[in-house]
DNA sequence: TGGAGCATGTAAGATGTTACATGATTCG
DNA sequence: CGAATCATGTAACATCTTACATGCTCCA
């Protein structure tokens, strides 16, 4: 009976600023996305479901110049659930399915070409990844969001820019090695 | 219509030796575990699915001292549709799904020494990770396995090697700078 | 008028885990 | 005899994605 990280996820978000779906749908795409995603047909039932159980209160908002909105805030309740959960221990550490490896892992009766081709096309995935990571360093930096989460928000992109660029490493490294 | 890549995973498995779903099972935990994971649950139901297609053939076996077993093997079939799988290119990067690096993101309101804690604690997981690293790397080097399937195996190893470490550092750097 | 951005939502299906159920053999 | 290892399988459930459905407003 785990509860899912997804509910705090949201639970979460809420204390940052984002207060609907389509606002959360934004942050977890934008700066969240190297460690976290969500969709759409999972973050409109978790607000729902959040505000069932009295975590979370909705309000119908209008607008102008755009279309409604429903306004979602935590509740005490749901910030002592938060609370709860941060400090929580974290149980495992995940295992990322990776295709890429999956494909090379099998590879030994492929010619060189195939591997290599596959090799470099990761590789240009990996500078573009990190390179999206720069960008929203950037963002982060010239956004006046609030200096408090935005410490937090700079550590774990770190985190991603980091592992990133020793898969970068690598590849470079493996690549070679074909090559030889 | 996606198609699953754990279905190729399997695929993939009968041709490095293993042949029924138990040792199937024992290779992924061992070997893949950095980059893929599957239960039985997937296990069994994909390599009858598997046979129903005619990628693979079951043949029930006696065995003395063992309790028996269905052993699996790849048709030409099924080896066509693996190199298909193979030669295709790599999509996406896939996300991991981190739980620290989510409680991590949310820390604002945290004490120091909670935040502290858990670094702690995912750098342990951290250390642990890459020690089990080395035992496989250990094992495939004094196990007599084929060479040619050493050689790939080493690399995505390495891969997890890489990347393990450069979390590593990330942690200790960070734990650093929390302790300021 | 048509596209982009804002905004909410659901249904179907894919994917995967956990817990359960069963049972053989070997070794201490 | 009991634990460990070998061995196969399913049912229920959790989780998540994709595709679809809808509709507003602004601006070119």
């Amino acid at each position: 009976m785990k509860e899912s990280h997804t509910k705090y996820a949201v639970l979460g978000l809420l204390t940052t600023g984002c207060h609907t779906g389509y606002s959360i749908k934004q942050m977890i795409d934008g700066s969240l996305n190297h460690f976290w995603k969500i969709s759409y047909g999972q973050i409109y039932p978790t607000l729902k479901k959040l505000t069932d159980e009295g975590l979370a209160t909705a309000k119908d908002t209008a607008q102008s110049g755009k279309p409604d909105k429903k306004e979602y805030a935590i509740t005490s309740a749901g910030k002592e659930a938060l609370q709860t959960w941060l400090q929580s221990p974290v149980e495992t550490l995940s295992t990322e399915k990776n295709e890429f490896l999956l494909k090379l892992f099998f590879s030994r009766h492929q010619p060189h070409e195939t591997t290599l081709m596959h090799l470099e096309q990761y590789l240009a995935k990996l500078h573009e990844r990190y390179e999206t990571y720069q960008a929203i360093e950037r963002m982060i930096n010239e956004t006046l969001f609030d200096k408090q989460d935005a410490d937090y928000w700079l550590i774990t992109l770190n985190y991603g820019k980091k592992t990133t660029q020793a898969a970068i490493e690598w590849c470079e490294e493996t690549i070679q090695y074909f090559n030889n």
